[in-house]
RNA sequence: GGGCAGGUGGCGGAGUGGUCAAUCGCAGCUGACUGUAAAUCAGCCGUCUCACGGCUUCGGGGGUUCGAAUCCCUCCCUGCCCA
């Protein structure tokens, strides 16, 4: 049995960094920590994507640090719920999945997890799958679960997700999500502005949505989806999670908290247990702006050093010091040294940036593999050089490079290759390739072939 | 069970007998710009072809027609309303 740490410095850290809300509140939750009660505590992971992102690094990080003072942690995969499909926040129904596919995602997940949580050792993090006590609940059973919550409180949950709306600014562009007001559709039919106005983020201006904007349409489509009902069940599955393995704590981004709280009113109400419940704050930079895939800037935890170098560096300056607060553990004494020196205008954010990717790639493949990646985007993406190591690809004298393009995966197809060299991207040895009908010759051997940004590849005839 | 509205390229959404490989927006790709991004600008964006020009696409199948995403039949699917 792991000793159990109670320092009151580390314990306030825990239960700061990061930390949105805890519930019921954060000094009860303080004092059973400060008792040396070994608590229990997971964090659920749907296992329906290949790869873990950086949101749930950020759960992954919290867990590690209970870890590290001797609780029992859990990783749980979300196998039952994943098949249902969280409708959180999604508006397709999602693919099902086979057994063998949400396995090998688990699987996978362990690896990608290790960076932040050890599952070896002395205290190590378990890994439980949820469907295996929830393919054996009864119809029965359901309805039990079901009778400690009204119909109001899941509708009125669905009803708040539908009124999200994406809301543009009209003097600077910037979209951020914003509750809308029921009523407000119809009211607004007749004025020129939905929603309350609020000030933008962004430049701060007074600013509300014309009625003709494409968000408009977007948040119809979103009421005019139908409710189904599992969609109304899916927080008792979540929930029922608690109960099952008897936590006393919970972990999760902010926009999970109702399903959280479901789970602490059945944990209460089944085996009369107060269960904690921890939310973290959401990765973004302080205008509210996400990190996610669609702004190009996606971190996934089992990208190669180099892309999780790169793609933390493509972040909005922004986003530095809550990245170093939530996805490392560097103390938080030095992160308040760089936000203060963020402010200093002599400074350039972008350093601190690379201290940050350095970290998280640290973090997550090893120092050797930081050290390569840095020097890697330091030669390929600022001083635009060919990288030390690049991966060869065998050439037949003769062959049209169109077709080596392909082969070699730089391009989707031979249209798609034609294009990217009439369009100047191609360059072999530095030197911009024009003519689609260019054959691989023998004095290509050994060159460096560039196709767009950053793909290279050596070519080797033979 | 009854009535109605639909199913178009990765997504949203035009088109409703030839001028449609299919307007447009988003996403994506290439280039310029930049400390990295974002934003912006320019171009591309089914596929084969140096090109001319083919080939396969508009839920599935069948039909009408010189010619169909567009008309008819049928099947499948989705949503709404009534019961």
């Amino acid at each position: 049995m792991p000793q159990v740490i109670t320092d009151e410095k580390l314990i306030d850290e825990i239960l700061e960094r990061g930390v949105e809300q805890i519930f019921p509140d954060k000094k009860t939750l303080k004092e059973k920590l400060m008792s040396g009660e070994r608590i229990r505590l997971y964090c659920g992971y749907d296992p329906t994507a290949p790869s873990l992102h950086i949101g749930n690094a950020v759960t992954i990080n919290k867990l590690s640090q209970f870890q590290k003072l001797g609780h029992e942690v859990i990783f749980l995969v979300g196998d039952f719920t994943g098949m249902i499909g969280d409708p959180t926040d999604k508006t397709a129904t999602r693919k099902k999945m086979t057994r063998k596919e949400v396995l090998k995602n688990a699987e996978d997940y362990k690896k990608q997890a290790s960076g932040y949580l050890k599952f070896d050792g002395e205290n190590p993090a378990k890994i439980m799958y949820n469907s295996e006590w929830s393919d054996k609940l009864s119809f029965k059973d359901l309805i039990e679960l079901a009778s400690k919550f009204t119909l109001q409180q899941m509708i009125d949950r669905e009803m708040f997700k539908r009124n999200l709306a994406v809301v543009k600014c009209r003097y600077c562009g910037f979209e951020w999500k914003s509750p809308i007001q029921f009523g407000t559709i119809e009211n607004f039919k007749s004025s020129t502005l939905i929603g309350n106005k609020t000030n933008c983020p962004n430049c701060g201006k007074m600013t509300g949505m014309d009625k003709e904007d494409i968000v408009m349409k977007e948040l119809d489509r979103l009421r005019e989806t139908p409710i189904a009902f599992h969609e109304l069940l899916y927080p008792l599955a979540q929930g029922y999670d608690s109960v099952a393995m008897n936590v006393d704590l919970e972990i999760g981004g902010n926009d999970q908290m109702f399903n959280m709280l479901a789970g602490r009113t059945l944990q209460k109400n089944i085996n009369n247990k107060e269960k904690f419940v921890m939310t973290l704050k959401l990765l973004s930079d302080e205008t509210g702006k996400k990190m996610g895939k669609s702004e190009g800037n996606a971190v996934f935890l089992d990208q190669s050093p180099e892309d999780m170098y790169g793609a933390v560096m493509s972040w909005t300056d922004g986003t530095i010091a809550i990245g170093f607060e939530m996805a490392t553990n560097i103390p938080m004494e030095e992160i308040e040294k760089i936000k203060e020196a963020l402010k200093d205008e002599k400074n350039n954010p972008r350093d601190f940036k690379m201290k940050l990717a350095y970290e998280m790639v640290k973090i997550n493949h090893g120092e050797e593999a930081a050290q390569f990646a840095q020097e890697n985007f330091i030669k390929i993406v600022q001083k635009k050089e060919v990288p030390d190591e690049v991966k060869e690809e065998k050439a037949k004298n003769g062959e049209k490079l169109v077709d080596f393009i392909v082969r070699a995966k730089l391009a989707e197809s031979n249209a798609d290759a034609k294009r990217k060299i009439e369009q100047g991207g191609v360059s072999i040895d530095g030197e911009i390739i024009k003519d689609i009908q260019t054959v691989i010759s023998e004095e290509m051997n050994g060159k460096i072939l560039k196709v767009g940004k950053r793909e290279f590849r050596k070519i080797i005839i033979g």
